[in-house]
DNA sequence: TTGAAAGCGCTAACAG
DNA sequence: CTGTTAGCGCTTTCAA
């Protein structure tokens, strides 16, 4: 059939065109499907291509259109992470539905690796990049669009995906105060991400307005893993006043908790901030929210770009919703 | 600082030269860390890069170099699966070692796309391609380095990664007829893909060896999704004679049957291939492998290829191991 | 309906 | 140490 020789280069369009005995011009026509080709040299090219197993150098043709990519870049955390591998999920579904491809690259959480990312996506010019920022966010001297998921650019106008944040955690507060809580223990993860912050002041501000200043000696903070956040709860279990009911501020440091409360014969409740598989199994109460729409909203956010939109940075919000399972919907003990 | 006008094209190299006032090669030159240039000179056409937001096209160079990307493609399932995220986790942390950035696509588990997919990374010139194949696996007219994971390929030598599967389901099926069960169930997903055929042939195997046939009125095949899972699994519970014991395939269908189990007042056993999130809480017994390790083993081999190995096709066979939590090791009724 | 020439932005090869 | 020339594989003029 087609050649097999490893080393050999692959074949080029002149090569196709000279087997086809047409120019190289004419062969180009016929295999994208141009007008003003006569139908037998059209065959002719095609079995010439065939028979070489001819496939487009899409650098070439890249380069020569305008030294744009059909590549998209995603950079987030690592893909491991449910969280993220949805975002690129959605993201990848509609992208595709445009003809374009997802690159997804991994910052590991880092601001230095993300710049460096930034810098080797630029180059391979996608036409786009979809950023779920490390914390700051990055320099932005871009020149493609920018879309940031999760967390807002620090400061610079930039089209963006954001959770609800700050009202997923308020429905989470007021659901533990209308159960009767009092103490309640808030275990967030590092500070300095945007999304943290208004999970923690959504959470505050629905304590305050209520009149209830009891939780704070339970606040902990940049726990950032679930094994810390099953100690973290431990410890904060082991006081002499325990809290009698948590608010975990992402999927990880839920399953911390999780973990430290399993077997407890008289547990505390428990909210968690994000959904996760399962969790219907386990009976956790959650503030879910869609994560795959997330990546299919900033996808067309991008696009809306590359297609030319010039207006102003668009946000879009996801919301958020309490989904009762029992572990949030527990009394405290005094009830 | 930079230009900022998204509708100009980014500058180019020539731009550069001109701005430093030197040619074109020796601007080149400059930013590749070439030897052979004058501090000075250096100095000079950083600068005038930077102020220009000078960034290469990675295009051009690739197209000029040989027509070859640093892209290496992953055709796979969607993101959204533990499994395939986790595959892509492992071989993007690999690739990036070695400058390589990974290209994800979802095949939607279906044939057509999965062979469309291939031929746009080809045209994208990736330098090599991963695939999980949707069942018969793609039409290999590659003239890149071809790596498959999970499911070998159809007849032809290539580089492969797959899971102990039968070893795996061996265990499994060992540990319950160890543990008095006769009447074990066999849930297992698509028959037509490689793995679950070796799945259900270890399975099988281990109960010929135990020389017990009473398993045979409880195998159910084809169960795709969790939902059917859990209607199979209920259904054959209600049966007069029900199993004992339930074997499930993989992790989709072990979630399923644990939703069909809850509740339940003397649950049967239940062992799962594939370990999943959270497993260690809910107690469940399972056939555990590395899904990162397949990835990062896959694009090892690729990259072997890259590097211009030219031996036999490899194949890494990734082991698994069985991890009892509690739900594998209930007894049967009468014990 | 077809073809020749030019050139996308870069690097390789060879001079100066 | 620096510059000139050519050309990667393709598409875009423009002309036949």
């Amino acid at each position: 059939m087609s050649e097999e020789d490893p080393a050999a280069r692959p074949p080029t369009l002149s090569q196709v065109a000279a087997r086809a005995g047409v120019s190289l011009k004419t062969a180009s026509r016929a295999l994208n499907d141009e007008p003003n080709v006569a139908v037998g040299t059209g065959r002719r090219v095609r079995e010439a291509a065939d028979q070489l197993g001819y496939r487009l150098n899409g650098l070439a043709r890249e380069l020569r259109r305008g030294g744009t990519s059909a590549l998209v870049g995603l950079i987030s955390g690592d893909l491991a992470n449910p969280f993220y591998s949805a975002v690129a999920s959605g993201a990848e579904r509609e992208l595709r539905r445009h003809g374009l491809l997802l690159v997804t690259a991994n910052n590991d959480e880092d601001a230095e690796r993300e710049h460096e990312l930034v810098g080797a996506l630029l180059e391979r010019r996608v036409r786009a990049l979809l950023i779920v920022p490390s914390g700051a966010g990055p320099q932005l001297p871009a020149g493609v669009p920018l879309v940031f998921l999760d967390r807002p650019p620090r400061g610079l106008a930039a089209d963006s995906v954001l959770i609800d944040n700050d009202g997923g955690a308020r429905s989470a507060a007021e659901h533990l105060l209308a159960g009767g809580h009092r103490r309640i223990a808030l275990v967030a993860d590092l500070v300095r991400t945007a999304s943290q912050q208004a999970r923690i002041e959504g959470f505050t501000a629905a304590m305050r307005a209520a009149g209830n200043a009891d939780w704070e000696p339970y606040l902990r903070t940049d726990v950032h893993d679930a094994v810390t956040a099953e100690r973290t709860v431990g410890e904060l279990l082991a006081l002499d006043r325990p809290p009698t009911a948590f608010f975990t501020t992402n999927n990880r440091l839920t399953t911390g908790a999780m973990r430290a409360l399993t077997g407890r014969p008289r547990p505390p409740a428990l909210v968690g901030f994000d959904d996760f598989d399962l969790a219907d199994l386990v009976g956790t109460t959650v503030v879910a929210h869609d994560m795959t729409a997330m990546g299919r909203e900033a996808a067309r956010l991008a696009y809306a770009r590359i297609g030319g939109y010039t207006g102003p940075p668009r946000t879009v919000v996801i919301p958020t919703a309490l989904v009762t399972r029992g572990s949030g919907e527990r009394r405290p003990p005094h009830l």
